[in-house]
RNA sequence: CCAGACGGCCGGAUGGUCGCCUUUCGCGGUGCGAGCCGUGGGGGGAGGAAAGUCCGGGCUCCACGGAAACACGGUGCCGGCUAACGGCCGGCGGGGGCGACCCCAGGGAUAGUGCCACAGAAAGCAAACCGCCCGCUGGUCCGGCCGAUAAAGAUCGAUGGCCGGCCACGGGUAAGGGUGAAAGGGUGCGGUAAGAGCGCACCGCGUCUCCGGUAACGGCGACGGCACGGUAAACCCCACCGGGAGCAAGAUCGAAUAGGGGCGGCACGGCUCCGGCUUCGGCCGGACCAGCGGGUUUCCGCGUCGUCGCCCGGGUAGGUCGCGCGAGGCGUCCGGUAACGGGCGUCCCAGAUGAAUGAUCAUCCCCCGUGACUUGGCGGGGACAGAACCCGGCUUACAGGCUGUCUGGCACU
């Protein structure tokens, strides 16, 4: 739909880079992982961060994964086993974790990375800040956080 | 007031901050345009069971001559309601409860076949283990009495008679005992050798007439005389119902890549030969020579692949539709005992797809604990459970609460 002829394949290149193209992409949205290969890919990326509130998968985008150029710099998804429970807790758990991500990510996501949140029984009962803490501190070992809370 | 029976309803509330899905109306930008991007406002956004997926439908595709039949499965008192149902309502029959009320897989056992364990004499066609009764039957048996053989007494023995017992045999009986879930009706009186529907009364059962009821069924009467045991949730018979699969149904658009077909351009040797077709322009197939590539000659391969552009068709990822105006909600009136039906008014009220309907904070409400001792404080908890095409039911789970009708007690007037 929107491969329009001029841009075409050019393409991409530049995001390996990355840094200094974030200003310059101009997109700082914040994007949601729909589709399975992503999610494998993710989990092919091998780090990994466990808290007791969530356990947190990272993976930076590179050449072979493309995201569309045009798209959100950060995305994330959320993963509720049935080992959380059943469907009302599952539906929680992963509630909660959007809303902590939502609002981390907002201000401290680094362009350029995928996230993927695993809920685990835990989430369910751990204070909201614990659970943000959790995130954070799995953000700053895996290299996603990004300080200067300077969004647009 | 206490205890209980049967229904109906709710299923935390309010407010900040930050968000999500959908719909609608603006503004700005961009585009020829459909639209896209940004931004702002309004509307709507989980359940009574959304659950289990157990029935019944709508809808879609497949199959099929309308259909019928067999098999298989389901349902099973009667009447009504409903689109339909295994659902609901009202009755009937049976069972339970002082009662309100509750429970019931409730067609057919003279259509047929089978089965009835253990126990018991015997389990379906009648029979008889113990017992009771009768006997012009029998006994080397026991007791009593009489009389004789030998005159009296005693004892023993033989023989005969009478009575009784016991045993056997023959017959009568099914009252009683005993076994069992069930034993050929039950209770009472008469009757009898003892007994027995043998006779009688009542109950039960069966048949018939009449009466009430749409019907299931109920009632009165007469007759029969025990003949028809139970099990159909064993097969079976009868009546009625059912074509199959399911929204991952189905429809539609369709990228990249690979591949199929067609048209056109570029490129592409022959006054040669043979065969076929011809609209006589040529076209197709083959041979030969020339050519190209490899290679030292012989020789081998190619001889049209290619390339560019456009079009057609299949199909994958993916997108869109299906998808919410409906057996719809609410209110009211009318008919009906009710389920339910009808009229009028009014409303539009979730549509996600790694799946929105939320996160968080505060206050209040209700429980529990604690220290306190009657404001308040501190800590913990608030069920079952999350739409996935839709609707009608059933079943199962559920903290707490509100409310109506009725029943049985107690107290008071």
């Amino acid at each position: 739909m929107t491969d329009n002829p001029p841009s075409g394949i050019g393409r991409l290149e530049e995001s390996g880079s990355g840094q200094p193209g974030v200003a310059a992409s101009g997109r700082s949205g914040i994007g949601r992982l729909m589709r399975r290969p992503e999610f494998l890919a993710v989990a092919g990326a091998r780090r990994k961060w466990v808290a007791p509130g969530l356990i947190l998968q990272a993976r930076r985008h590179d050449e072979r994964q493309h995201p569309p150029a045009s798209g959100p710099a950060v995305r994330f998804g959320l993963t509720a086993s049935k080992k959380v429970g059943n469907a009302v807790a599952r539906n929680r758990a992963r509630r909660r974790l959007r809303a902590a991500a939502m609002e981390l990510l907002a201000a401290h996501g680094t362009p350029g990375y995928d996230l993927v949140l695993i809920a685990r029984s835990e989430t369910l009962v751990r204070g909201y800040a614990e659970l943000k803490a959790d995130l954070a501190a799995g953000m700053k070992r895996l290299g996603a956080w990004r300080d200067g809370a300077v969004s647009s």
